[in-house]
DNA sequence: AGCGAACCGTACGCCAGATCACAGTTCTCA
DNA sequence: TGAGAACTGTGATCTGGCGTACGGTTCGCT
């Protein structure tokens, strides 16, 4: 039903007295998603330096997977062997309290190459993995790993640029999330995800996921995240469908993102 | 001046009705703190692989600073050059808003080495470094640090191991901040900052950091940081000195930092 | 020996965001 | 085709910790 009111909503001011007021959603689902899968190993940068040949070599050897979405990829129960190579669909990586709130650490897209930890000695710790559509990946076990990479120092290279990569990421979401107040680390995280999901050429970046979902990577609850969701369409910041976003106007969310109260 | 229902304090019960009563403080600086120096490059265990030759060779070619408590020891303006290796004293890692509130990162203690991102690619971002003792330092640059290390798989290794064990620790403060009150994020820093200031045996754990310096670290204000230790003093868990925190029962603090509300 | 600076305790109002509680809408799948 | 599940909107209420304010104590320096 439409407000009666619509008039007034539709030209309200920015700071206008219904602070985030209903939004018509966007019906279309538009086009069949494409979950990029591809073959194994080639298109990881992980393995750039690789020739044709090893990575051949390794593609035969690894075993591939799949899960469907809501399957656990792994847990502590299951303690991981090696590494894995996400080729399709999506992972959600997330640790949980023992009351039972959680906080997810990273969505994997395709592509995506982890437990990288463990072989340089980590564990993955508390952390979960849960699929979030349905995945394919691929494993390496610690004796491929070893001959293939931990040997070659150029690939040793790349893992340290990647950890790095991820700890630079780490203190800026600790920061954000130390001292800044829920919209501006909404905005972060949608540039965020915009950018890793990388999309189609000349249109505006889609991000696939519901609020619950963000939610969880914000350390916020559902409602909240809703409210300030609502807010920025409300201004044309963004577009809103059934779990998905689509970001119309990155600028304005960097601006947005770097307040600080 | 002593409490006249003196009694009653002391013998209160542990959920008593005065949750942060006043303490006496621990007036003895006990013994003069050593800082613990030592020969540059030959105790960090970045470079145990190297020979001792290698280790002396750099040694000579690795010109040393100083600085004085408070002074910074870069910021984006003067930006990093390579790799520093903390000698004596102890610098504090830390972030800025806009609005100049806060957050540190990390304290480093003498043996730390730090900017090891750079050399895979990273910038020191917005991270500052202010020294909070007075420090001695050495440098080396990109050009050692290729010679010397980017060569060597076996220090990359121990590069990737170094990163990797900073991401676990980000995502722990993550999910706490994010997950848990603040009487958790206390206690399960305070046992962090016990185990990286190797006490000498025997003796309590100590860390010699102020209020103030520990909220930066807990991403909350001096006044509730205050609140909460006094608790903690109270309760018989820690002991406290002006800018000193002594570690009692470092069990109790276990059990506190797996709280979540 | 005395003053300013750094530390610490405490208290009270306030607010962003959590919690709880529903209602409406759009999918999915039997 | 219809029942349930997943997703979202929106209020009412509660609260941990922030902001602010101020007094006391200890240290370092002149």
């Amino acid at each position: 039903m439409m407000d009666p009111c619509g008039e007034r909503v539709a030209s309200a001011p920015l700071a206008g007295e219904r602070p985030w007021s209903p939004q018509r959603r966007d019906p279309e689902p538009l086009m069949p998603i494409d979950n990029g899968s591809f073959s194994c190993l080639s298109e990881v940068d992980l393995f750039a330096d690789l020739s044709p040949a090893e990575i051949e070599q390794m593609d035969r050897m690894a075993p591939s997977r799949s899960y469907s979405l809501g399957e656990m990829v792994f847990s502590q129960s299951q303690p991981v062997t090696a590494l894995f190579i996400l080729k399709k669909g999506r992972i959600r990586i997330f640790r949980v309290t023992e009351d039972g709130k959680a906080l997810t650490m990273a969505i994997l897209e395709p592509g995506a190459v982890f437990g990288e930890m463990m072989m340089v000695g980590q564990r993955m710790y508390d952390n979960y993995a849960e699929a979030i559509d349905d995945v394919e990946i691929c494993l390496l076990n610690t004796a491929d790993v070893e001959r293939y990479l931990l040997a070659d120092p150029r690939i040793a290279i790349r893992i340290s640029r990647h950890l790095g990569q991820q700890v630079v990421r780490l203190e800026e979401r600790l920061t954000d999330l130390a001292l800044r107040p829920l919209q501006s680390r909404v905005c972060s995280t949608l540039l965020r995800l915009a950018e890793a999901a990388r999309t189609p050429r000349f249109t505006h970046p889609t991000i696939r996921l519901s609020h619950d979902q963000l939610a969880g990577l914000l350390g916020a609850t559902r409602e909240s995240t809703s409210k300030t969701m609502s807010e920025l369409a409300s201004r044309g910041i963004i577009r809103q469908g059934r779990a998905r976003v689509v970001i119309l106007d990155a600028d304005a969310l960097g601006q947005l993102a770097r307040q600080s109260n």
